[in-house]
DNA sequence: TTGAAAGCGCTAACAG
DNA sequence: CTGTTAGCGCTTTCAA
């Protein structure tokens, strides 16, 4: 490796094949006018050179970059992640290559400036397109078209694709009472978010559809989180009159549920019913019971309309609703009871 | 949202601020010698207009971008994932961003000449470095530092972070051994990795070290997924003189083997013990047992080495070796057992 | 079929 | 403290 040397250039080349920037520059782009002998000398010395074009460069004069942005505050949450697999394997069926940013901390760029910032700054130099995951901003300035999955705003300004949330959550607390449960208690997500307050929303019209009375004890605060889903959790199973079924808003929560039901010598399903919102691993293999908010699928949908947008599809304000709905882990449960 | 309008640029600041270019550039760049009621005039322009600046036209004058790129293969796979979120913690505690790049298929990219192109492609224009993941090649071409984590190549001739896998595989062997195991089956990893090759030569040289005769019936190929896992594992455990544990080279392939296991109606690890390389969470809420490879934490040394090479550092070689050992799951398998 | 030259947006000397 | 100027590597007219 030497990483010294300068990196070879389009002039590089021209110089070694005797010909002008140009020619190599309409070689590089698969223009027809080229004689072909020049073309295939061209060619070599390309791969003798190890020539790569330059990014940067080449960005700043066309058009076309094949390439799309994809923007995640925290690449190490379940829930990035989940959307992420299914952005790549869009990617990996298209011809367009993938550029990440993150700041890595959910704190460090979670609020609305640090994202339009950062679809500024890449639409704006080297993307075709960017996709927003989470995105808290009610606009973005931006010269290049963006797609955003699962956004805080309920009825954003820009393209998107989202959950059914509201109908998920009235899916699981039909479930839940049709089973014969009375007092269900309720771990919510992030107040600023809204597919966090459709969850809630699912879950108290629910109750009152069956004629059940709200118990606001039975509603913690919450932030998607384990950790929190484990304190609230805790405090809903001490209550003198507990739960006998916990509906979190999201899955991390839900195995912060599990782990205080754990902790408490509870059974679950037949001490405490617990189901959770977004389908993560994780939450398959301890058996819970969730609801399929299709993240990776929101990923896939989402670099489709993309590309389309791209390509000059005029969907511009278009919204994708992804449908949730309860996934029983009954097998699981079985194939973990089984083995043990 | 408009995408229609050009990007503003330094330009269209200068003019609105009645100054030149190159002021801008220097508030932008936070140079000193600006005076500060300039300074303030141009920044609240900046901030009026949307201004951000070009990343490829920056990218293309200065040195230094505060940008790191990641070369990763496919990030739909468990193993990448947890490299990525220690990556992504480092970044997170740096002031460096984070650009990742892959084309989505490990069969669309896997090649070395494909590595080659996507590192040059990066370091030759936008980032200060990149770490590339499971690297295959044995040489790059970069005029900016590189760190590879897990490279297939044994002794790479460019600085790495790689796992004690020839160590880690001795001591699970050691441990089954210990257990009373005699016949012990082995899932493979990919031919082509070399911390396969050497996972497989820690299982023979325990056997061999513990005077235990190598039946190579007991050895399968693999590919470090799921799926083969689960064929192979059902091939051994249906042998007339099945084994009474399997190693398999990662725990994603560990995973297949529980699967055959309960298809069988085997009890783990009463009837059959199971241990997998690598660590990812849903080996640890299935129980089973495995080796902590550490590949959150390669990800993060990694970008540590990274940085110091950037800053001037000079570890040009340095390989980081990070030490991996048995984990067992027992807590987990408690908490599963007790749970259900 | 090819080359010369302009310029994308920006930074970094160099003058003033 | 600020403006002028010269490119970075590339694509794209426009001529030849």
């Amino acid at each position: 490796m030497n990483h010294k040397k300068r990196a070879v250039t389009i002039q590089d080349v021209a110089k070694a094949a005797g010909v002008s920037v140009s020619t190599v520059s309409r070689v590089l782009n698969g223009k027809i006018d080229v004689a072909s002998d020049t073309q295939d000398r061209i060619l070599a010395i390309i791969g003798d050179l190890g020539y790569t074009s330059n990014l940067a460069a080449r960005s700043m004069r066309s058009y076309k970059k094949n390439l799309i942005g994809l923007v995640v505050p925290d690449i190490g949450f379940p829930y990035s992640i989940e959307i992420m697999k299914g952005v790549n394997r869009a990617i990996a069926e298209s011809n367009f290559d993938l550029l990440l940013y993150t700041t890595g901390d959910i704190q460090k760029n979670g609020t609305d400036l640090h994202e339009q910032h950062y679809v500024s700054l890449l639409n704006n130099s080297i993307t075709d397109g960017v996709i927003i995951v989470a995105s808290a901003a009610a606009e973005f300035i931006t010269n290049a078209p963006i797609v955003a999955v699962d956004p805080h705003v309920v009825n954003p300004n820009y393209p998107s694709v989202q959950g059914t949330n509201y109908h998920g959550s009235l899916e699981v607390m039909e479930y839940l009472i049709g089973q014969g449960h009375r007092r269900i208690g309720f771990i919510s997500g992030r107040q600023d978010v809204g597919s966090a307050g459709r969850r809630l929303k699912g879950y108290q019209d629910a109750l009152a559809n069956a004629g059940i009375d709200l118990d606001e004890g039975l509603i913690t605060p919450g932030d998607f989180t384990q950790k929190i889903g484990y304190k609230y959790a805790r405090q809903l199973l001490k209550l003198s009159n507990p739960p006998t079924a916990i509906f979190a808003a999201n899955d991390q929560s839900a195995i912060g549920v599990f782990e205080a039901a754990e902790e408490l010598g509870l059974r679950i399903p037949e001490d405490l019913s617990v189901v959770g919102f977004d389908n993560i691993s994780e939450a398959k293999y301890l058996g819970l019971t969730t609801v399929d908010q299709f993240l990776a699928d929101m990923g896939y949908v989402a670099v489709q309309m993309l590309i389309k947008l791209i390509g000059g599809e005029l969907l511009e304000l278009e919204t994708y609703k992804m449908q949730t709905k309860l996934v029983e882990r009954t097998s699981c449960q079985k194939l973990i009871q089984t083995a043990y």
